[in-house]
DNA sequence: GGGCCTATATATAAGTT
DNA sequence: TAACTTATATATAGGCC
């Protein structure tokens, strides 16, 4: 959409890639809120910019909320993820490597470390619900059985690259500050007290989040 | 868009509802796709059908691909979350419940159970990369130090729903089938060859995933 | 670099089949 | 039910400050 058809494919230049990141960043997140509101459904987005910059989205306040609608046995976890131990000490290693390294350039080039705290934070949050998904499907996986074939099974190639992150734009229409009436006001179970207790040990950061949010909302509301 | 102005809440009509959520679903896939292709980033998606389906998206292939970019020391994982683990148990618990009680309505609405599968095993990918998030996020918290101040702090309350999953579309450029020659062709790192190993252990269905993806490909190539 | 503007390209709400 | 069609509402590319 625009003065001319982009062609679908990377932009060269620079400066315009990141424009249009930010430009469609807004504009699928505006999406994404837009789609939680209509439906009545969570959505979570996560993004990363050319640079490298991570962006999150959460309709429903922080994702980790979201995915804890998955939870299942808690004791179950530790047996899960074990097969995959070896496998995963060495890609974390040498990702380990990489993230030391874009660390320093993070340092460098990335000042404002409040919105990296964000994104830390954030990423310690939707560690939890990820747990919670995978218990909750482990119970799933024992319900089901062994009645699924596997011939859909596909590996595709990783492309990792070294990243570096900064704000975590996680969206609540709940938060002290501008609170959104008529946003996720389905409580229909009996968890709605339960989360809040979720992080006294972490803090997420919803300033940038609920600027972009109030912006979007407004636009949308009517 | 459309023949009349939308209001942006909830939509009463249930079949209109599930109608709207599948077509904005496909644009947002769609203009994730498009924002990962043209600023060459990496995009996830997940989100929640009015009926508690869970719908994912990712521009790299994998979701926990895309979150591998931020792992760190292994080790470090167990020391973490063991905070909140009182809480965490409650939480599990209650959604616990929940869950057996929509796993019996799902086995009765929903025959489809590879697409369970496919959630199940995207999810326990998604906990692998969560950790790693959380992992790599541990060391930043290190490297930064405590130089960050907590004013920011929210928390929302939650709004767990019991909820069912089915289709993970996890999209990839780099299947076997539907290549899409181009998409996130800059492997600019060395970590290309690792990742690759990533889940002999698990398998990931994703027929709906490029049936979708080469429809919305094509659409938006030229 | 962020905001605003405007012409165009897209997305999509209803309607139709 | 799901696929098309079409009128409209939105998103946004390229400019300009």
């Amino acid at each position: 959409m625009g003065r001319k058809k982009l062609a679908m494919r990377r932009i060269d230049n620079p400066t315009s890639r990141q424009l249009t990141y930010t430009k469609r960043k807004e504009g699928i997140i505006k999406k994404a809120g837009e789609l939680s509101v209509l439906c009545d459904t969570d959505v979570a987005l996560v993004m990363f910019s050319p640079s490298g910059r991570l962006s999150s989205f959460a309709s429903n306040g922080r994702i980790e909320d979201i995915l804890l609608r998955f939870v299942d046995r808690p004791d179950e976890l530790r047996g899960g993820p074990i097969n995959h131990e070896e496998e995963l000490e060495e890609k974390l290693d040498k990702l380990t490597r990489k993230q030391r390294e874009s660390q320093e350039k993070m340092r460098y080039y990335e000042p404002n470390v409040e919105k990296i705290n964000s994104a830390l934070e954030a990423g310690v949050y939707q560690q939890f619900l990820t747990t919670a998904i995978q218990r909750i499907q482990t119970s799933k996986a024992k319900l089901l059985g062994s009645q699924l074939g596997h011939e859909r099974t596909e590996n595709a190639e990783v492309q990792a690259a070294s990243m570096q992150m900064d704000d975590a734009v996680s969206l609540t229409g709940q938060s002290a500050e501008g609170n959104h009436a008529g946003m996720k006001s389905n409580m229909d179970d009996n968890q709605s007290g339960s989360s809040s207790a979720a992080g006294p040990h972490l803090s997420l950061g919803f300033i940038e989040s609920q600027r972009m949010w109030n912006k979007a909302w407004e636009n949308m509301k009517y």
